[in-house]
DNA sequence: CGTGTTTGACCCGCGC
DNA sequence: GCGCGGGTCAAACACG
């Protein structure tokens, strides 16, 4: 019977257990369920061989003994829940020391930046205290000395409490910047999402200095979705319009070339072909952002690609170079060669984040791999969500991260992306430093990803979509892979809402339960009656996460 | 007849 | 400057 309790959790449910177990060894909440699961085996084990002599005896003895014994435990689990909360406590104590001391930097900075620069650069002087005072570790070039210096005297990087408050100090500073966005960024903005394609010519006369070019480079960001498809083009709730087909070079299997004919002058375009190597692989690229009303049965995608396209765009465009000392390590080409769209001008031009709903073995490994790229500012990002291979958690992420250009804060906002661009910061900050290599350990992974998940609307967005997608296909094809997949998805939430309701900061866990709470709002979405993620929700509504994450 | 597809021509960027 | 390759256009065609 034990051997059956103990080969019981299947792979998707160590996975959750391992998410949940990501504090220090395993959370007390998790010892305490996994002492009582004992106590019920011996009890169960006791029941099971019953002598006809002293049944009753020993039982009451067994029972007096597992009752002392799980008296004793949860003593000691109080204590250690004391000792926790004490530490949290001073933690606290001294991140708002801290807080309070960077703030009074950033105002006697103030006064100084007023009275001596000009009035036309008042407002990075206005921004930028903000920006350093909520951002806990992440900060300017300019207050990087101070802010490390308060932050690493507080406590070391590794306490999951500090990185609770780091992560709801980034998702501060989030919502902090987005009011900045000058009106003038506003009307790129808006101009970007009512954009007419083709966007190329509109490039030629536009493209004068470097912000308009990187508003260029945001409105032909590109997500590009693998996925088995035996139909000739992926079904994903839009009207296309077939426009064009060439045969590209170093693949056999033509190009299509389609646009979106939902409404007119929708700027979206997707480029269909099938995987050189193999054939049942649909390679789907989108580009652009839909400027009308989708159908619901289009938003999962439109979610995917909007969520995915911004969250790279924001990473790339406010990352910091060697952050937290990460370093992208190339991988192999033989592994990654099949996410290029090969020899395509516009990809190595434009940012292309590959999202891999396909269940390729030589992909499994990489869930999100960064590849080395001849361009070295939109480096090809993949988000890898194969649903075949059951260990889908433990797999590496991502040995490094590319050495974006340095870019303030305040320049870079997405130009059609209505997300945030805290993704890929979170995500570096998340990551634990040194233990990307080889070695790193379960936990630290399991750690990291529930980290990146719960602190980043876009990133969970992109998770959400995708797993949605995948059930959704599951769903049609009833394959059994994608209802691992959905089984997953769902264990991945309770995991980490479980998690987050013991040891993290409420930061996270009303993040989830705003979000779980919020699909039912939704309506009609297709995820609803899969997975308790909301897509709509997570993707175009960051600041009402941001409200759920204050209370 | 309206809508969508096919396909050759054209444009443009990039590398040599 | 030239050639190559990706992306787009638009006339011709197919289909309901």
């Amino acid at each position: 019977m034990e051997v059956l309790l103990m080969k019981m959790p299947t792979t998707d449910a160590d996975i959750a257990q391992a998410i949940a177990c990501h504090q220090e060894d395993c959370s007390p909440e998790a010892k305490k369920t996994e002492n009582r699961r004992k106590l019920h085996e011996n009890a169960d084990l006791n029941s099971s061989s019953p002598s006809h002599e002293d049944l009753v005896d020993s039982k009451d003895e067994d029972e007096l003994e597992s009752a002392k014994a799980e008296m004793g435990e949860v003593m000691e689990e109080n204590e250690r829940l004391k000792k926790m909360l004490e530490k949290i406590q001073e933690n606290y104590k001294s991140l708002q020391l801290s807080f309070f001391e960077i703030l009074q930097q950033g105002a006697v900075k103030k006064s100084k930046c007023s009275s001596i620069s000009s009035d036309h650069n008042d407002e990075p002087v206005v921004v930028e205290p903000e920006l350093v005072s909520l951002s806990l570790g992440r900060t300017t070039p300019m207050e990087s000395v101070k802010d490390e210096k308060t932050t690493s005297s507080i406590k070391s990087k590794d306490d999951p409490e500090i990185k609770a408050s780091l992560t709801l100090g980034l998702d501060s500073k989030f919502q902090l910047s987005s009011p900045q966005k000058s009106s003038e960024d506003q009307v790129k903005e808006d101009d970007g999402a009512a954009e007419t394609w083709p966007p190329n010519k509109i490039q030629k006369t536009t493209s004068r200095n470097g912000d308009e070019d990187q508003q260029n480079h945001v409105k032909r960001a590109r997500v590009s979705v693998r996925a088995r498809c035996d139909a000739p083009t992926m079904n994903d709730g839009c009207q296309w319009r077939k426009y064009g087909q060439k045969i590209s070079k170093g693949n056999p299997c033509p190009r299509a070339y389609y646009r979106c004919t939902v409404a007119s002058g929708c700027p979206v375009r997707k480029q269909v072909q099938r995987c050189a190597e193999d054939m049942s692989i649909l390679i789907t690229t989108y580009e652009g952002n839909h400027n009308h009303p989708l159908p619901v049965s289009a938003t999962a995608m439109a979610s995917t690609t909007s969520a995915a396209a911004s969250m790279m765009l924001s990473g790339s465009s406010t990352s910091q170079p060697g952050l937290n000392g990460l370093n992208f390590s190339h991988h192999d080409n033989s592994t990654t060669r099949q996410f290029y769209l090969p020899n395509s001008t516009s990809s190595s031009l434009s940012p292309t984040i590959t999202l891999d709903l396909t269940s390729s073995p030589s992909s499994s490994s990489n869930y999100f791999n960064s590849f080395p790229t001849s361009f070295p500012r939109f480096p090809p990002t993949s988000l890898n969500f194969s649903s075949s291979e059951s260990n889908i958690l433990p797999a590496v992420w991502g040995n490094g991260y590319p050495g974006y250009g340095a870019v303030p804060y305040y320049q870079t906002q997405p130009g059609n992306s209505i997300l945030g661009n805290e993704s890929q910061n979170q995500i570096y900050q998340s990551l634990p430093g040194n233990n990307q290599q080889g070695g790193a350990s379960q936990q630290s992974l399991t750690e990291t990803l529930t980290k990146v998940i719960t602190s980043d609307p876009s990133f969970r967005s992109v998770i959400a979509a995708a797993i949605s997608s995948m059930v959704c296909n599951g769903a049609k094809s009833g394959d059994q892979t994608d209802q691992k997949a959905q089984h997953f998805g769902q264990k991945l939430m309770q995991a980490m809402v479980s998690q987050n309701e013991k040891g993290q900061s409420s930061c996270s866990s009303s993040y989830f339960n705003g979000l779980a709470s919020s699909s039912s709002q939704t309506g009609g979405s297709l995820l609803q009656s899969s997975l308790p993620f909301s897509i709509l929700n997570s993707a175009f509504k960051p600041a009402s996460d941001d409200k759920e994450l204050k209370n």
